[in-house]
DNA sequence: ACCTGAACACCGTTCAAGT
DNA sequence: ACCTGAACACCGTTCAAGT
């Protein structure tokens, strides 16, 4: 009976995708749950856990997407992470930002350890690996954020994004070459 | 008389600074300034707008901190950037969010302009400058807001911060040798 | 010109009560 | 066990009314 919690989460993330962070009150959850406030509290506890779980939505969603397929090349991998991170904001621009906004759950930390697998498997001494797999998370939260929210200026050009993966590669080829 | 509007925004930055985002209420902010809520509208006109009035402020505190001194050496002036960035976000956490959080109004684009110029002074190739501008934006207000909100992963070592200006360098000076 | 009182349509949350 | 009604203390915002 626990995947009722799910369905909750499940539908307070529709509502926020169709109509915005503001309009998901514990209330308008309920209705398309097809229930009333008080009875969303046992499952999901209060409007700050629910957000909570709509971030650990996020980040499943992310994982399901980028999956474990064995791709060796570690440039490959740093790409579709990125990638799939604004492909992530662009599905949800509503609900996106509270990645970057609230407090880090464990189940946040996916992402982070993909970064670092990929930094370790690229050859990155391993005294760099949380560091610059920090710098890079920061930059591809901050990037689609802001491209999600409008608090980035508009990118010049299409293959802008693409063109910033290419840097992130160097920037890691860079921090190879110092071991 | 237009500095009564001023009044009402620096009460309300403080406001959030010393109890958080959640707490600023208009009703909230107007007993700060001695007034009843009502009376905030016609100067600065609804919450939302108030909100945008915050992230001028931030912006304005910005340009302060950093001033226009006349610093000839390009590195010197990027780490200052990154660091007066930084450092503005841990004297303002519960408002710097925002920053990233709201579109960017003109005043945002001060921060913008001024790394634009860095990277025109270190000779970055002008074809460049906006996007490399951008993405160094991305990740200065993503790692600032990640920090400050909890969002991103406790750096691991106290001097994190600076390897990672030192890396923007790095990044910076591959560009120009592009050229 | 500048401000307030009263009111409206909402919030999140608690808790006793219903089935 | 699961849900609801009623209630409380809040919201943002409008507008007629006060001075």
């Amino acid at each position: 009976m626990d995947d009722k919690r799910r369905l909750i989460l499940d539908q307070a993330l529709a509502l926020v995708d169709e109509r915005g962070l503001a309009a998901m009150s514990m209330r308008a959850v309920a209705e398309r749950v097809g229930l009333t406030s008080m009875a969303l509290y046992p499952y999901v506890g209060g409007k700050d856990a629910l957000l909570d779980g709509l971030v650990d939505l996020l980040n499943l969603e992310l994982g399901d997407e980028v999956g474990d397929n064995g791709e060796p090349d570690w440039r490959h991998r740093l790409r579709a992470l990125g990638r799939a991170v604004r492909a992530l904001a662009g599905r949800h621009p509503g609900a996106f930002p509270l990645l970057l906004n609230r407090p880090a759950g464990a189940s946040a930390s996916w992402l982070s350890a993909a970064l670092r697998g990929v930094l370790h498997d690229a050859g990155v001494p391993g005294g760099h690996v949380p560091r610059l797999a920090r710098m890079i998370l920061a930059f591809l939260l901050g990037y689609a954020t802001g491209e999600v929210t409008g608090g980035l200026p508009p990118a010049a050009g299409p293959g802008d994004f693409e063109a910033d993966l290419e840097d992130l590669v160097r920037l890691v080829e860079a921090a190879v070459r110092v071991a």
